[in-house]
RNA sequence: GCCGAAGUGGCGGAAUUGGUAGACGCGCUGGACUCAAAAUCCAGUCUGGCUUACACCAGGUGCCGGUUCGAGUCCGGCCUUCGGUACCA
């Protein structure tokens, strides 16, 4: 029988809507259950095969944990700012509004079509000023307590654009869009001050429930590391000095120059006259370089000598001062101690300008004479250090650090790889920053009473070497707030990932007009108990969230520590083994398959496909098997129609009393249920669908059954199949004789314990570990029972006949080993 | 370079704590139904050897070695692929 999909995919597409059964109550939060999945770029293309990998399966889980009870809420939305549109604008002339909202409109419809328990209430877009106002009161309470800030950075410019580039629109040291090379130029601009909570980020990973290798990426990105700051003097002069920080004070001893950043302003101070020609024109070199080529590892070293000497504070010896820009001015102090025998790029440095390198840590097994081919970076014991010689490196180093001081030469320090967050953009299409620029009275903030600070519709987007709004006169120019002299708005929008750091707080109540979210609702529902999205979001749009929330918690607007208390990656999807794109021409889009299969059948796939988290390359290859099985499915239950209406099955049977056949489908249906449920509930829907179709395949008896053993098991087949084919799943369940949605009233199935074990089991006989026999004894056999059977195997006998035993090991219920000699 | 993930039939993949490798599905082969085809249903399908056949034997989870009665699973050393990152002192 053909399984008309479009007609019952509507149907209760429209009962559902009609009904607002997913409408989640939110003033009941016992059992509450915040899925979540990352929100939508309303971009104009179509919903790809990404999204519904994400959210089909998500939702899958998501019925899965209402069939059990829980009140679930799933919200969707827009992440409707961003550069695309912009870029689209440039392009076509088409304002980013008109196109940003045509898109949602159109994105919402292929939303509702994927039969997701989406609660539409509570939809919300980040471009609406009731949206962005809440971007910009939080901005100004980050202002108020100093952890939004402005100073000069340098930023990724395109000098054929005009334009200032994140860094994820600069590919290879050039700019996305023309391909021309991207330089560094210094502009002001804001900031989030995200490193205050560096070690709460960190310390936050042993709270939540995350994949390890997300974690890890954080934790690398923060990049703490513990050592010390250390000043070492300049020789002949009393105003400067200069402070390193190090890992490793227990190199001290083997400081034999010091490199300085080329930026670093310490150089104009020190460096001798003699010198600064040489110096001015390596400084004038590295402007010129990207910071990719810059950085790059495979890049000679390069540098020049400042004429200067620093002291070594442990031994009072005087060392040369290098530039260098293997320092890098945003690090650390931006000044390193060089320790060529045990630092690689000290090393190497070192071997190219001649440098002297000394051995201050002894690599076990080997003599203080040896000639240091590679630098030597392990623990040792440390010689020609003074009083520390003979002490093992990894305890030196906090017995230097105290002596450091004691001495009052240095302190222990830690540092953090991560920066503050740059926010300001050049462009139109993003969240105006609600700051007044006055000539008098400087920055000035919008009074919270005036916002939203409106993004003007009537603007010039276009290229051009400033921020899109500079250009807008009425936009631009205002009053001080303060003083009432003229004075001009910030003209930079912020960055998208602000709108995304806190919109799943928004969702519990867009409408709300007098607060960014309900924080009634925040303390019980949040923090959100599963999100999904992809892993190219590990570090930065799942640290700034995390920040957020931190921060909101601080000025009382939470009472929670993390936003997201449980993370789930979805797999890629690819095509012939490349990421989908437009300009690859390899995008297959879902649309196809959804008017041919259906939307169950299409979102089954996608989770029959693989595991989850691994994503795969895609085929429809395998699409006609999970076809095949929804048609037998629809098949089966509709040879039962009504049957739980006129033989309503009891809870539980005594197996006992139950024929073969029935015995069978009892148990099946009860071990299918077990699996299935683990399955499901830890996100392998692709083992779990394939439970159902042993379930199915075993049913082929079902005809022979009792009309009570008919209905008890056809039950739960509906119920199973009703997360991951919801509109089969609803249908089947009304076939069978319900009057009500499943979904509307959810119901979960107690497993009948005593149906799941089997009265005998397979043993494995095996003689030296090979398998010889696999022989057939009641459960929970003891050796001794067994022993007599597996003796009394023909195979086994061939394979010890002549021999010694050596040893025998059972395993209950498992195996039977014999080993002989 | 460093960090991370992964390598299992013709293909996608199972094997949840070391215990019968290949569940489930695709494809393929044979059969049933049909005038025929499609669809559907049934059976078979890791490789090699031997056999009329049933059976039996050997090998087999990227490669080499180890631990163990027993390894896809644990340990050591490699190879390949895919992701992330770029001198962080």
């Amino acid at each position: 029988m053909r399984y008309p999909f479009s007609e019952i995919e509507s149907k209760w597409q429209k009962f559902w809507e009609d009904n607002k059964t997913y409408r989640t109550d939110l003033t009941k939060s016992d059992k509450k259950l915040y899925t979540l999945v990352m929100f939508i770029y309303p971009s104009g293309a179509k919903l790809h095969i990404g999204h519904w990998y994400n959210y089909g399966p998500t939702d899958s889980w998501a019925r899965f944990k209402k069939l059990q009870g829980y009140n679930v809420f799933e919200p969707i939305g827009y992440d409707a700012f961003g550069l695309p549109a912009e870029g689209y604008a440039i392009k076509t002339g088409i304002h980013p509004q008109d196109s940003t909202l045509k898109n949602i409109e159109d994105i919402r419809e292929q939303l509702k079509k994927m039969g997701c328990m989406y609660d539409w209430d509570s939809e919300l877009m980040t471009c609406a000023p009731e949206y962005y106002k809440w971007n910009q009161w939080i901005f100004l309470q980050m202002f108020k307590r100093g952890l939004a800030y402005r100073k000069n950075a340098p930023v990724n410019w395109c000098p054929k654009d005009q334009t200032v580039l994140a860094n994820e629109q600069v590919v290879d040291g050039c700019c996305e869009r023309c391909g021309t090379q991207v330089i560094q130029r210094n502009l002001y601009q804001w900031f989030f001050k995200i490193t205050d909570y560096a070690e709460e980020l960190l310390e936050g990973h042993n709270k939540i429930d995350w994949p390890e290798e997300t974690i890890l990426k954080q934790k690398n990105w923060i990049g703490k590391s513990e050592g010390a700051e250390v000043t070492f003097k300049i020789a002949d002069n009393n105003n400067d000095e200069i402070k390193v920080f190090t890992t490793r004070p227990d190199t001290l001893f083997g400081v034999t120059y010091v490199v300085i950043a080329p930026e670093h302003p310490l150089v104009d101070k020190i460096t001798k006259p003699e010198f600064k020609a040489g110096v001015d024109a390596y400084r004038e070199s590295t402007k010129l370089l990207t910071e990719i080529e810059r950085t790059s590892t495979v890049k000679e070293k390069t540098g020049v000598p400042t004429g200067a000497f620093a002291i070594n504070p442990m031994n009072n010896e005087k060392v040369p001062v290098w530039i260098a820009d293997y320092a890098l001015i945003t690090y650390g102090t931006g000044c390193v101690m060089a320790v060529p025998a045990h630092d690689e790029r000290d090393f190497e440095f070192a071997s190219k300008f001649n440098l002297p390198i000394r051995k201050v840590i002894l690599q076990d097994d080997t003599n203080e004479n040896d000639e240091l081919k590679v630098a030597f970076t392990e623990v040792g014991t440390m010689i020609n250090s003074g009083k520390f010689n003979g002490v093992r490196s990894d305890v030196g180093i906090g017995q230097v650090i105290n002596y450091l001081e004691e001495n009052n030469l240095g302190k222990r320090k830690i540092n953090y790889r991560l920066r503050d967050w740059l926010i300001s953009r050049q462009r139109y299409w993003g969240t105006p920053i609600p700051i007044i620029h006055c000539p008098k009275c400087g920055e000035v903030p919008v009074d919270e009473s005036e916002l939203p600070v409106l993004l003007p519709y009537d603007v010039d987007f276009k290229l051009g070497g400033e921020s899109p709004l500079a250009r807008n006169e009425k936009y631009i120019n205002v009053k001080c707030p303060k003083c009432g002299t003229d004075a001009k708005r910030d003209p930079d929008t912020m960055d998208t990932f602000v709108d995304s750091s806190w919109y799943y707080l928004r969702f519990l109540d867009p409408k709300i007009s007098d607060a960014p979210f309900d924080k009634n609702l925040a303390d019980k529902w949040t923090p959100v108990d599963m999100y999904v999205g992809g892993k190219e979001h590990s570090v930065m749009h799942l640290l700034y969230a995390r920040f957020f929330h931190k921060f909101l918690r601080d000025i009382g607007l939470v009472n929670s520590d993390e936003p997201f208390a449980k993370l789930v990656h979805q797999g890629v999807i690819t095509k012939d083994g490349a990421k989908m794109s437009k300009s690859r021409g390899n995008v297959v889009n879902p649309n196809d398959f959804i008017t041919r299969v259906g939307t169950d059948v299409f979102r089954m796939y996608l989770m029959f496909m693989g595991p989850y988290d691994q994503g795969g390359d895609w085929s429809d290859k395998g699409i006609s098997g999970v076809e095949r099985f929804v048609m037998r499915t629809y098949e089966l239950f509709n040879e039962f129609k009504n049957v739980i209406k006129d033989y309503p099955p009891k809870d539980k049977y005594d197996i006992i009393s139950l024929s073969d056949n029935e015995k069978k489908v009892y148990r099946k249906v009860n071990q299918t249920l077990k699996k299935f449920n683990e399955e499901i509930e830890h996100f392998r829907f692709n083992t779990a669908i394939a439970s159902l179709m042993e379930l199915i395949n075993e049913l082929k008896v079902l005809e022979s059954c009792n009309k009570e053993i008919q209905s008890y098991v056809l039950l739960r087949f509906a119920s199973m199949l009703a997360p991951v084919a919801p509109h089969l799943g609803e249908e089947c369940w009304q076939i069978i004789g319900n009057e009500k949605s499943i979904f509307e009233n959810p119901i979960a199935f107690a497993i009948d314990k005593e149906a799941l074990v089997e009265d005998t089991v397979n043993i494995a006989v095996q003689v030296n570990g090979k398998l010889r026999a696999t022989i057939p004894v009641t459960i929970n056999s003891e050796q001794d029972s067994v022993k007599p059977l597996v003796f009394a195997d023909d195979k086994v006998k061939k394979f010890t006949d002549g021999k010694t035993i050596v040893k025998e090991i059972f395993v209950k219920n498992k195996i039977y080993n014999i080993v002989v000699k």
